[in-house]
DNA sequence: CTCAAGACTGTACAGAGTGTTCACTGTTTC
DNA sequence: GAAACAGTGAACACTCTGTACAGTCTTGAG
């Protein structure tokens, strides 16, 4: 969908502070406050806005440590059956099918290095898993962020 | 930090209906409203809550393409340096070093496979950057997910 | 055993925000 | 010109929040 300039505004605001409300960011912007909850109400509608829930953070969770596997599935083994298991587990915060060598493509977090391996042998304990490899993340460079595309999308 | 039952519960309750508040959440479990602001209040400070912000997404935003680029960086050229040149771009939604092969693995959207050509070189526009590879995100089999790991971090 | 600290409960109050409605004003579109 | 749409400003009742306080219960230390 297309945004212009307030809602721009409007997500950066509620990003910087979640929990000013309606009425104060109303003032904020020198706007009427029935605009403002009938744009963020639109942009829940639209989908722009999946959910207001909490960011939860897994290394505040006890597992700093977060690594990408790439799977390689076993012909006729569905993507879905390895999906569903990959599910079950709850260190795999992510799982998507991918284009290249690959064919699973899985962010999975754990409390350490040893504890890694563990999470590793349970997400590679399906027969549909030919092939696997493992990249650890050291640090991050960039946070996850979708604001500044919110900004170049409007214009 | 350590989280029991009743924290799970509340983080819980909170991702299903982000919206509730204080007072509701209360009746639903059954305890003293100042219990919930409590605990809530505990784990913001504790850092397992980041942020009550909107999550926003980017398919919804006009950017249905998802693809994970590695980079490899040229000796003596620092990973920080890359690092900020990534993001400067928008579409670069996360950047992390990481071990193996490549030294940066990155996230990044865009508005159509011909667009992400276009993303990528400009990704890959930086002197710093000797190889890379790209693999594109087809179907997502489990979106991204933290609340599995609070329950078992809990027990 | 006893005491102190910490967490939870239940209550109360004032202040503030929310949901809702309504009349009115511009702007755009046909 | 009429209709549709988005925004304004005001008003209402209702609800929630922040805050405070006294009482209960559990737990750990002396």
């Amino acid at each position: 969908m297309t945004l212009d300039a307030l809602d721009v505004t409007l997500l950066d605001l509620f990003t910087a502070e979640p929990r000013i409300g309606a009425l104060e960011a109303s003032r904020r912007l020198g706007i009427a406050r029935g605009t403002v909850t009938a744009r963020l109400d639109r942009l829940e509608r639209s989908g722009v806005i999946t959910s207001w829930g909490p960011h939860l953070d897994p290394a505040a969770l006890g597992h700093p440590v977060t690594a990408f596997l790439t799977l390689e599935i076993r012909q006729g083994a569905g993507h879905d059956v390895v999906g569903e298991h990959l599910a079950t587990i709850p260190e795999v915060l992510e799982v998507c099918t991918i284009t290249g060598a690959g064919d699973l493509w899985c962010r999975v977090v754990a409390r350490s290095n040893a504890d890694l391996q563990t999470v590793i042998d349970r997400a590679l304990g399906h027969p549909g898993i030919v092939r696997s490899s493992t990249v650890i993340a050291l640090a991050t460079q960039v946070p996850y962020r979708v604001l500044p595309l919110v900004t170049s999308s409007s214009g």
